[in-house]
DNA sequence: CCTCAAAATGTAAACGTTCTCACGTTTATC
DNA sequence: GATAAACGTGAGAACGTTTACATTTTGAGG
């Protein structure tokens, strides 16, 4: 509560000096730092964030965004915390934000991290034409990118290599024998649905499988669209004998639905899915799946971004992480 | 990126005209209105909402704090949402933070919001007599408290009834013809904690079941905990055939510590758990729980929070919500 | 002692708002 | 037709910083 002004006037000093002595920047003697620092402490004096940032719109603020698609989904909760745990290190502050992938809401939130004048912002894009975001990278604001990237615009980005860990997932299907693999993937304007998409894809033709349309289903990387599609999946005239599963909460959805239909995992249907879950060995079975290193991408994400911050001008940078086959029980 | 300096400029006005447009305060002919709203979408006018909320140091910076333990954690989460719904429906921003349960970056974070002049904070204190969070209440700066209350403050205040939910937890467990039930609790300064273990030992007397020391064990609401504290209470000459387990990371934890043991659920040993899990129903086995209304926790006590922001002078309102005891496969 | 540069400190503008007050113009009242 | 009231608009202060520039103090060299 108590401003500059304030403790000048105790100290017997200008607001200059005050400032001076705060940002030990310029010189002050140290007799006079001393009375300084002592009103500082006598008041309890804490510089206002909102002022400081009115005053220098460059890059100071120590403030960023991250807008993820949901909190509640634990591998944007895990990029979360690899944010604000870099963040944190950094004397960073983070405006988090949840859109729905629900481009209004990205757009609104993308609003008011202008309007809070945010040094920068991490965030995977709605899909790779997100107008709202090409446009906020287009003014100059630091971007990063993570698990998504962007069609036309280049920005820094920390991704996984999608496609790789697609590759060794189906690999590991055909390995077990599989030949009937059926695949349900996310949203299709989403560059890491793409990837795994042509990961299972070039799979198959690697040993000759040609690839099944009724085989292929689209969700929208939530876990009822999981159970639905699993559903249908195995309600075919020839079913599949196996699923590749493109996201976590689709993976449990689909377990919940073959669970329903009275199915057994292995047993009758092997499961692979993508994306670690925090209690994978609790579930029934354990699953196999493609775990991505989701903390560490937040972490290098905030980190390429604080480089930027400092840096504006440097080239976009692309990271991108190896995925990791996990095997459990579901294959 | 455009000021009302420059708005003005392009209409011909002063900038006070301008601002009474924005704010459709106060009367301003309608040919002028126009002509400004014309310049401000030409330009594209954003307000600022740092120089807004430096000007006015009260209540409209439309945006408040929420700091809880860990995001990573379903039932945070799930309240997270809660208050992040209600915020978005105000049109209010969100700066969260995760707390890890550590009072240094609680401190850290409640400075910072402190210096960014949030509207207010809602949060779970660190325990009864977390003092920077009393400290904050006492500046004046409205705090409702979720899941956790303060023990010498009154705050608005949205909780769950705790003892309540033991109680009924440990009656099922009863009910079912166990007697050797074990407690495997959280941090005991925590007032959650305690009113579970009060449900639990009135529970058990209620019976005329003499409560165990051995039989109750604290833990700190982490995985790892569960897993060891229930490995331990296994392990004693006289094992309990029943654990309540008081929170959800922990019965994971107690799951993953029964199973390591070769022990079956519920034959060897009945859990209940505090906290409902998003995937309870993929779980091996799907537990039996006292679930947590938690994301009408968190949009209540955004709305109770937003009453606080209006009228700060009104006196504090405890919200109880009830549990209730979801019935699974573990007991 | 005086001068003058260097060092220490003070002054004031700027950031983008909101809002009080004052000012000029129109309309109502007698 | 003069005076007052009502209305629309503008000027400028304030919020709490940082910082360029101006001013004062200091100390050394002559």
């Amino acid at each position: 509560m108590a401003s500059l002004q304030e403790v000048a006037a105790r100290a017997k000093v200008s607001i200059a000096t005050v400032s001076r002595v705060l940002n030990k920047s310029d010189k002050v003697v140290p007799e006079t730092s001393a009375i300084v620092e002592q009103a500082l402490r006598d008041l309890g004096y804490r510089p206002s964030r909102v002022a400081r940032r009115l005053r220098m719109n460059n890059g100071r603020a120590h403030l960023v965004g991250l807008i993820i698609p949901d909190i509640q989904n634990p591998f944007y909760a895990e990029i979360a915390r690899g944010v604000e745990d870099a963040a944190y290190a950094a004397k960073y502050a983070l405006l988090l934000c949840n859109s729905d992938e629900n481009p209004d809401k990205e757009r609104f939130y993308l609003d008011v991290m202008r309007d809070e004048s945010v040094d920068g912002i991490v965030l995977p894009p709605f899909d790779d034409t997100d107008f709202a975001v090409i446009e906020m990278v287009k003014t100059g604001m630091p971007v990063v990118c993570v698990d998504r990237s962007l069609a036309k615009v280049k920005t820094d980005l920390v991704e996984v290599d999608n496609y790789q860990g697609a590759l060794e997932a189906v690999n590991h299907l055909l390995d077990k024998g599989h030949t009937a693999i059926a695949l349900i993937e996310g949203r299709t304007q989403v560059s890491t649905s793409r990837e795994r998409r042509r990961g299972y894809l070039d799979a198959l033709a690697a040993r000759g499988i040609a690839p099944r349309k009724e085989f292929m289903r689209a969700g929208d990387f939530k876990q009822e669209s999981g159970r639905v599609l699993a559903t249908e999946l195995l309600g075919l005239r020839k079913p599949p004998t196996a699923l590749f599963v493109c996201n976590n909460l689709m993976t449990v959805g689909a377990l919940a639905g073959l669970h329903q239909r009275g199915l057994r995992v292995p047993g009758d249907v092997a499961v692979v899915g993508f994306d670690d879950l925090p209690w994978a060995e609790a579930l029934d079975p354990p699953p196999t799946v493609v775990r991505q290193p989701a903390h560490e991408v937040g972490r290098q994400a905030m980190e390429l971004l604080l480089k930027r911050i400092m840096d504006p001008g440097r080239p976009p940078v692309t990271v991108r992480l190896r995925p990791e086959l996990v095997v459990r029980r579901s294959t």
